[in-house]
DNA sequence: CGTCCACGTCTAC
DNA sequence: TAGACCTGGACGG
């Protein structure tokens, strides 16, 4: 998806053009299977005559986001190719899911090309650990006293994808890690993370350096700043780079990793 | 035309 | 540990 960065931009992008704003109504586009979402109650309106009025503020934590919609949270994730956009209303984007308009003539809109992102009225998956940009002590402690577990059995590269401890790290951002890091891919997660303290260390600064430089630029997610789209793909060094090799993971995902190490 | 690929989960055998 | 869920861009014939 859209990496911890992307999530972390998209937050910062909706609390920028939601300033201020009123919303006073929610559509779904009808060709998404997801949940419907109406507006929350207000207590204080009786009236069916009377729009529920709400204001949205975001948060996010590595690959989840939660829009505050008055008291209620509306939990995104983004799969591989969600963002928000403000338009004027009736200038939509194509492939827009789930609309929030606000009482001055703007939507913003949850656009998904591919559909596989979701929002559900909820919090925080349990599932998922700290976020390692906001949560950093609390995300190397979790890791720490759960070194013991199967999950740290896995080759580090695989071990990265688990958002139960590395929440928010995806494919882009465990190429660069372990190619910064200097970390052979295929090492236990266990050992790889007790003899090599810059894997933690850049789960938390890579992804900040990301989001400094405005987020992935790659095909599927439409920047909101509008960054050239250059100095993303020449920041990775690793991720997508010729002379770089790759392996299907055991997800079938691909893996990015320095030729010296051989699996 | 066709085949392969993409920043991610899910759930079913 | 395969598919399933989706669209569309790149590239080959």
């Amino acid at each position: 998806m859209p990496e911890l960065a992307e999530l972390k931009l998209s937050a910062q992008y909706i609390n920028e053009s939601c300033k201020g704003k009123i919303f006073d109504n929610i559509k779904k586009n009808p060709v998404h299977k997801g949940h419907e979402v109406h507006p929350p109650l207000d207590a204080t309106v009786y009236s069916d005559r009377v729009r529920i009025e709400f204001t949205i503020k975001a948060e996010s934590r590595g690959k989840e986001m939660l829009l505050h919609i008055n008291d209620s949270t509306l939990k995104f994730t983004f799969g591989m190719s969600g963002h928000f956009k403000m338009t004027k209303t009736g200038e939509e984007r194509k492939h827009s899911h789930l609309m929030f308009y606000t009482k001055d003539g703007y939507t913003l809109s949850f656009v998904d090309v591919r559909r596989f992102g979701k929002w559900k009225w909820d919090t925080w998956g349990k599932a998922r650990g700290f976020d390692p940009t906001i949560d950093y002590k609390d995300f190397c402690k979790d890791i720490q006293e759960n070194l013991h577990q199967r999950a740290f059995d896995r080759p580090i590269g695989e071990a990265l994808l688990n958002q139960r401890y590395f929440n928010g790290i995806g494919n882009y951002l465990r190429a660069e890690i372990l190619y910064k890091a200097d970390q052979n891919p295929f090492e236990s997660a266990r050992d790889a993370i007790t003899n090599n303290p810059k894997i933690l260390a850049y789960c938390n600064s890579i992804p900040l350096e990301a989001f400094v430089l405005g987020g992935g630029q790659l095909k599927q997610w439409e920047n909101p700043f509008g960054v050239e789209p250059d100095r993303f793909t020449k920041w990775m060094k690793c991720y997508g780079n010729q002379g770089m090799k790759t392996v299907k993971d055991r997800n079938g995902r691909r893996l990015w990793f320095d030729p010296k190490w051989k699996n």
